[in-house]
DNA sequence: GGGCTTATGCTCACGGTTAGAATAACGTGA
DNA sequence: TCACGTTATTCTAACCGTGAGCATAAGCCC
């Protein structure tokens, strides 16, 4: 055995304010030229007992936050994928998904939140399909698959971009965000896609780029998100104490990257007895005051598979 | 750094034949007394280019096995996890998925495969509530909620029962096969749990054990697998190339551990349009023979979630 | 008070699921 | 050859949840 095996665990933390989804990024030191990256730092095999508990040490060093909901998210493990100072040494990176409530940008760190969707533009239909899909990605995404040999892999490129992007019969799945990015990796569309082969292109590419293969973290982190708002009540993770259904609603538009039908919203969360009114009501914005409601934890222990329910897809566990 | 980091990876290779899923293992040569293994070894950080190759390099040396369908499901890297010869090594754990079709023993390997269910009994429930569950693990469970202190505690405990055995209103949830597992290793019903604590009690616990965390594993294995049958034609993985929807239906059962309405498994499968008839029919076994049924691959690049419906479970993506 | 804005309640149509009944096709044994 | 058991396949009817929109309530601003 030559070279060594390192760990690395990398924290995707996200926070939603306002009306988008953030991650918090530090500055990146890595090659490609001071990227953001997601916070990250190797496992120490003697200080960390367990990898999460590694996970929050390092996201505490390095931007004085500490985490509530950690999960894993994937572990990846190419021999190309970077990381390495030397060539010596193979990196693992170790994957994780953080939600936070509200934003504590953590004094005296160099960590800064990111717009989610800077790195990941097509991905927010709230206002209809992007124009940068409609006028960049699609046909840049046809001349790729022109560019396959007639015959059966142009039909498989043809048969994967409309699946992940949702041109053939089918919708837009908003938790294939991962396809989606790998898709425009392989196609040479984003502009990573080029750090280690063809040398510097330094072409644009689409959406912003974080160091390493972060982004590929991030997409990852943000299809995961999307799939388990449905049978799990994370968004209550996000949210202050006490939110008006509507900032519930608007939480989960930021994060599906749709908009939802607002009465049928609300019924689907009350029907679940997913939250308690207080009697409050919040401060007027402009119409009638909202009632302040309550995540109601019971839930956790009452139903097998408490979601928010999205369209498309009928709340399990009636 | 005083210690070393190693990563191992780990195949839970399933099947299914007749009735029954099963895994397949090699002599475990662990500490705990030869209970069987999941076919595991180390990563090579200079010949495994991706951890996925080394997984089935490995797979392929200690079982003679090709693998087709690989998915990773989750690392594992706790310091108490064992897996180390000396107290000198960090070792972290890889975990595969790998669904073969029927069944190739692997000639001159000491591989040998083994009912999922002889690990996890309480998770097949074809034949109504297994007796385990009624007579040995909800008694067991019932004293272990008695033995927390009043109040909080014991609520939390008995909250935790209900929703994961699906003892409350909510009934059983086949999906939460790992929160199962984890509720009978805190509870002290598994033999591994004793391992580390208490020295060798030796006490049986609930199911055979396997060697390392593998059972723990295999319960992650169980788990995605369920889910994933829902929105992924994976079933077909495990299938001969022809099939009737009886054995289709028989398939999902055994994985799901749970019987389905016939006439309406039949029209899901159809309308989904994941399968096609060949003109032939099967063989008769004593009835009307049935018409044997090929797997439409087209269906990956034509619907976002193609899957096979299990109750209670809308098939999402109309 | 009129007009604007947002909250909240309610209804209706549609499509899918659940659960069975009913019928078809094959082998077996009287 | 015919009744019978077995499995396959077709069809129906009740029920439920979702999708979409109308209608009303309750604040603010002028």
């Amino acid at each position: 055995m030559s070279r060594r095996v390192t760990v690395g665990l990398h924290a995707t933390i996200v926070a939603v304010t306002g009306e988008a989804p953030r991650v918090l990024t530090v500055s990146g030191g890595g090659a490609d030229a001071g990227a953001p990256a997601l916070p990250f730092g190797p496992l120490d095999p003697d200080r960390h007992r367990t990898l999460e508990l590694g996970l929050r040490a390092w996201v505490r060093e390095q931007t004085g936050m500490d985490l509530a909901h950690v999960e894993q998210l994937y572990t990846f493990g190419d021999r190309d994928r970077g990381g390495a100072a030397d060539g010596r040494t193979r990196v693992i990176a170790v994957a994780y998904l953080a939600l936070v409530r509200e934003r504590h940008p953590g004094a005296g760190h160099s960590a800064a939140w990111q717009p989610v969707y800077r790195f990941l533009p097509w991905e927010d239909r709230r206002g209809g399909e992007p124009t940068l899909l409609r006028d960049g990605i699609r046909p840049a995404l046809d001349a790729w698959i022109a560019g396959a040999p007639p015959g059966a892999a142009r039909r498989e490129r043809r048969g994967r971009a409309d699946i992940t992007f949702g041109s053939g019969a089918a919708g837009w799945d908003a938790e294939r965000v991962l396809d989606r990015y790998e898709l425009l990796y392989e196609a040479g569309l984003v502009a990573e896609a080029r750090r280690g082969g063809a040398a510097g292109d330094g072409g644009a590419g689409f959406g912003a780029s974080l160091a390493l293969d972060h982004r590929r973290i991030l997409a990852t982190a943000l299809g995961r998100l999307r799939g388990k708002l449905k049978y799990r009540p994370l968004v209550f993770e996000l949210l202050p104490e006490t939110f008006t259904l509507l900032q519930l609603q608007r939480t989960v538009e930021t994060l599906a990257g749709i908009r939802l039908h607002k009465q049928n919203f609300r019924r689907l969360v009350e029907r679940g007895a997913l939250v308690e009114g207080t009697g409050r009501r919040a401060p007027a914005t402009g119409g009638r005051p909202a009632e302040l409601f309550r995540f109601r934890r019971e839930v956790q222990h009452e139903r097998p598979a408490p979601g928010v329910g999205l369209p498309g897809l009928p709340a399990a566990g009636s």
